[in-house]
DNA sequence: CAGTATCCAGTCTGATACTG
DNA sequence: CAGTATCAGACTGGATACTG
């Protein structure tokens, strides 16, 4: 995600882009492929319209700041809606756009691999930590 | 991806884990939520058996060190092989195992989805920034 | 409650120079 | 060719303090 200022002064310029990766579609691979983002993706799509005290619990060890800074993004991205019910104390509430809900079913998929493989990495690592300090 | 380091001092801890999410699942996914490892993993299935410099041209952008640093990951992961032709001059090829091809299968969706979404994301966020900068 | 503002250590990046 | 080593600067995420 440092790739959105990167001056153009990389390897590939040297020959002018492939042409076989859009830029405009790696922006929004660089946004999606996010842990953060993944995250609260999931669990607003598991559990539907939540307010922000509450999408902070589901979402395991993230920080008021990066929970605000995502949910923001992905409001502007339209992948999330933001109600503020103009109570007191406040009440704000996110929830899924169609869009939104599209995507999370796209990254179901990498979250049934990664659950289905992680014992299998963890056994890779191990293997490879061990070639390296023989 | 600099979630390896938190020490445990964010908002979960204070009710210890929801459990919902497993952390070493989202140990993976922080892995897998990267741009350049979903650059490497897509060009690598899309082209097969790759040399360390036909992958740099054709990951739109990568410098020689984050490819370095990509593909290591993946091997360790067990995502990719790495062959070392003993020739002068060196030559070393990539390709990814059956484990990477299976994540790469269900990556495929999420750029499917972002190749289809870029317009309509792209129409969100100059919305949004119009709002805010009335 | 739901943020915003600020500080800071730690991390990532790209550039450059060098090796087998 | 395929790296490794190093460096400076940009950026990150977390902690803390404060507001409507």
């Amino acid at each position: 995600m440092y790739g959105t200022y990167h001056k153009e002064t990389t390897m590939a310029v040297l020959r002018n882009y492939p042409a076989d990766l859009d830029p405009r579609v790696i922006d929004v691979i660089g946004r999606v492929a996010d842990k953060w983002t993944m995250i609260v993706l999931d669990v607003l799509s598991e559990h539907g319209e939540l307010r922000f005290s509450k999408l902070a619990q589901l979402a395991s060890g993230i920080s008021q700041k990066m929970l605000t800074q995502t949910v923001r993004q992905l409001e502007r991205d339209g992948l999330v809606i933001r109600t503020i019910h103009p109570v007191i104390p406040p009440k704000v509430e996110y929830r899924l756009t169609d869009l939104g809900v599209s995507l999370a079913e796209a990254l179901c998929g990498v979250w049934v691999w990664a659950a289905h493989n992680v014992d299998r990495i963890a056994a890779s690592r191990r293997n490879y930590d061990n070639r390296s300090g023989d």
